[in-house]
DNA sequence: TCAAGTACACTTGTATACAAGTATTATAAT
DNA sequence: ATTATAATACTTGTATACAAGTGTACTTGA
């Protein structure tokens, strides 16, 4: 069968990690992509028992998706919240607006280092197309934004995109996955996203940056959704998530 | 002498709280008052030790802290950052964005419950105030903003929200304390500027929305970077803190 | 005096143990 | 049959113990 493998998250980006950042890393992307289902309770015992663990690293890891969001700590419990499409429009909402001040603060100065990084890490994602590894793909392509995010030297924006990150890391990689199998025509339009990016960095366009933006944006969200979307027909009924 | 008080922080508001939570909330007030200078190595087992706890709280409260920019985790003892003036305008920058990004949403709803609630705030700082209970009126000055961020039922603006009130918290505190003893009559004018802020909301009006959001965090900053630079004074030398 | 190596003190990360509290289930009484 | 009470099997939060690693300081050698 097809997703038996043990860990959904690359192994290989844990090797230096601690105990509670692996359990962190594989339980976010177990509930990104729908495997644990939304409304579903985590016992800290129980999850110790799973990933063969104390409870001190899972404790740890579940501290961590509370802050990211994905979870729910109560007083019996941590109750998976999961992504809704409420969430998906909710995190665009976040990115926007951090890009765009990082793009405010950009036009204001001069951009020639950073172009020159965003490049090479744009020669590096075709490298990975061309050997169909989508994890360095999906590596890269954080790597690009974050590049981009890290270059004002904005600790606060900074801190919001640390929070944001591991899911976007987590919706990259699954949407990632399930292209380089079926739709490998889509890096090409993905690669050149990413250039329009740069371009818009380069020359200080405005316009051109949102639009890219948001294409990037769109294109993990629509793949990441049908991924979703099935999942939620598997499992009827989970409902919506008030406040 | 004065500030030879144990803790900073208010106690009262720890009842419920775990010691995690308490070693955090007071060890964010002696880092943002100054108390603890910034570049302090902190170690667990001191931290264990001076509070009397174990180190499984100390090392939520570190994590906590670290989480919220005030230190950074390193491989050997956490470093305090402390509050620069750099990061005073980084804290700036993304209140303003956030709190821009739900007026944006409460002009296309009706705010009649909203400006309700808020008023009911109002008037119970009015009362913190007539009985000079500083701790109190702090207490509803941050809970004005909460209600305020809330209403739009947004949870990564929360997300963000969440991240920023502690710091946030901890300068009104300090800035309301030192004011309430010396500068008894600067209470008026932020009572004024609350309700600048619910007029905004009610009229719909983003310019003077942005006019009361900058005179109410300039007044808390302009407070407590007195509070701040007299500290610096005390310790010289500490130089800038380059990424 | 200086360099290399070794011992020690202190660090983090993880495991385990325990106490206090909460939901659930079973038992007992009406 | 239904309600009240008691036992139990969970839960979290905290303390403590231990292992592995890192920096420091001291000793030893030249």
């Amino acid at each position: 069968m097809e997703g038996s493998k043990e860990f959904l998250y690359p192994v290989k980006w844990l090797s230096k990690a601690s105990a509670g950042d692996r359990v962190a890393s594989e339980l976010r992307m177990r509930i990104i992509s729908g495997m644990i289902e939304s409304g579903t309770i985590l016992s800290e015992n129980k999850l110790a028992a799973d990933f063969g663990v104390s409870r001190s690293p899972v404790r740890e890891a579940l501290k961590i998706l509370a802050a990211e969001n994905i979870i729910r700590l109560e007083r019996m419990g941590a109750v998976v919240i999961g992504l809704t499409e409420k969430k998906y429009a909710e995190i665009y909402d976040v990115r926007i607006l951090i890009e765009t001040f990082v793009f405010e603060r950009l036009v204001k100065v001069p951009t020639n280092e950073l172009v020159m990084e965003l490049s090479k890490i744009l020669e590096m994602m075709k490298v990975s197309i061309k050997y169909r590894d989508a994890d360095e793909f999906s590596y890269q392509d954080v790597l690009f934004h974050e590049t981009i995010i890290r270059s004002i030297n904005h600790s606060y924006i900074l801190m919001i995109w640390d929070n944001l990150k591991p899911v976007m890391e987590s919706l990259i990689l699954l949407s990632m996955h399930n292209r380089i199998k079926e739709k490998y025509e889509d890096f090409t339009r993905v690669l050149h996203n990413h250039q329009l990016y740069i371009d818009a960095i380069q020359t200080k366009d405005r316009e051109l940056m949102i639009k890219s933006l948001h294409v990037n944006f769109d294109d993990v969200q629509e793949e990441v959704e049908v991924l979703w979307m099935s999942q939620q027909m598997l499992s009827k009924g989970v409902g919506q998530e008030n406040d």
